[in-house]
DNA sequence: ACAAAAGTGTTTTTTTTACACCCATGA
DNA sequence: TCATGGGTGTAAAAAAAACACTTTTGT
């Protein structure tokens, strides 16, 4: 016999268009209430086994959407975890024993990336998620398991990857060049000249124009964009 | 309670010196000795269950071993498969009910691939493979479970990565800059310019000049090169 | 009229491609 | 001396980078 536990965790990366910053998506893990230090207090990814009959991109999506309410996200499976000792860390065992059978089993787990534009995925923790928030990529706080390495791998797999079906979900239907350049500035963190941008973007072919504008802005309202397709 | 079994499989592809072509090993698999019909027959990638306390490259690299003898080849970890149905179609019945307690659980697999020169890895069958052998990228068989779909997008990751790590397995330690070349135009599928390719390759700066070069050859002899580090 | 972001072309630099002949060796 | 693959440079083309001023709107 070699089963084994196998989970999923999500590393949903949030465009925050007022701060202009990648965050990245955690969870507070609900403890167990009689334990009256707060002992097993934890930050970490949205992330738990996958079911026995379930395929591994709808555990994403399933474990997502219970432990965060959120939806309708596009997840790209990226990297795969499997040292045996990963959930075997002393900070992770006083969680693991409220809601493990045997807490001391391994786990292996399944990563997946996602890149969202905050202000349209508002989550609310459920299950056993006590809290869910955004936070700053570069406060990211010491995480469950080996949740720290499995966020830098998914941030480094975003950048190389950052690609249309990323971005496509980012954006309004219909957005701005500037929208399109902030976000690609925000997510690689560099700047682009602003002609160079255009000029490559539009000669991608990925893009076509609408006929609007923007309205009520109190400068030369910008052309509007949309996705092709 | 939902623990899942957990394999890896192996996708080595071999550059073949003599015939110029890229191959991939495959093994045959031992079927039941009393089934007559050898309606078992499969033609697989090596892979197998990891066990309990394995670290997943480590099991890529025994389950490797295992089944054919090959030793010290580097393994990429590239996409884990976890349709839930990916084991279960009737043709792998056969097989998986010799070796297997349940042969209808599902079975996820972390895929691995790899890049290496035939002619230094002579694949000997062992455990439960009846035979192994090289087998031409385009003349890939009908494989057990999901197997081609698992030679196909190892076949991709492999001519999107193609790098340093990878390359420098498959030459020797001092190498011409046409082998170097022949290796690329192999595995790429692409002819390149041989003043080109020099200039680029030497100004990636991985690879420096010996003092040697090559010997008994009809011919100028070649000035010898090695990898950095 | 002013502030604020939109929009637009040209030049320079860098990178990539195309291309052909002489060289050193063994047979 | 011939056959074989080794080795080299330059020009043209394409791609990327640098750079500054005018336009349209709301206040």
């Amino acid at each position: 016999m070699s089963k084994i536990n196998v989970s999923v965790d999500c590393v949903i990366f949030g465009f925050d268009n007022e701060e202009k910053k990648l965050k990245v998506l955690l969870i507070k893990k609900k403890i167990n209430p009689y334990d009256k230090k707060n002992s097993g207090d934890q930050i970490a990814l949205p992330g738990d086994l996958i079911r026995l009959e379930e395929d591994i991109d709808e555990a994403a999506k399933r474990v997502l959407f219970s432990l965060t309410k959120l939806n309708n996200v596009f997840l790209r499976q990226y990297k795969t975890f499997g040292d045996p000792k990963r959930v075997q860390s002393s900070k992770d065992q006083e969680w693991l024993k409220n809601f493990r059978q045997d807490p001391n089993e391994r786990v292996i787990t399944i990563g997946y990336v996602s890149l969202v534009r905050m202000e349209d995925y508002i989550p609310s923790p459920s299950y056993f998620a006590d809290d869910v928030k955004w936070v700053d990529i570069l406060d990211v706080p010491l995480l469950a398991f080996d949740h720290n390495e499995i966020v830098e791998s998914g941030l480094h797999f975003l950048r190389n990857e950052l690609d249309h079906k990323l971005t496509s979900e980012l954006l309004p239907i219909k957005f701005t060049l500037s929208q399109l350049q902030e976000l690609h500035e925000i997510v690689l963190d560099q700047k682009f000249d602003k002609r160079n941008f255009r000029k490559k973007v539009i000669s991608k072919g990925k893009i076509k124009e609408t006929n609007e504008k923007q309205k009520g802005v109190s400068h030369k309202p910008a052309r509007l964009y949309s996705f092709k397709n």
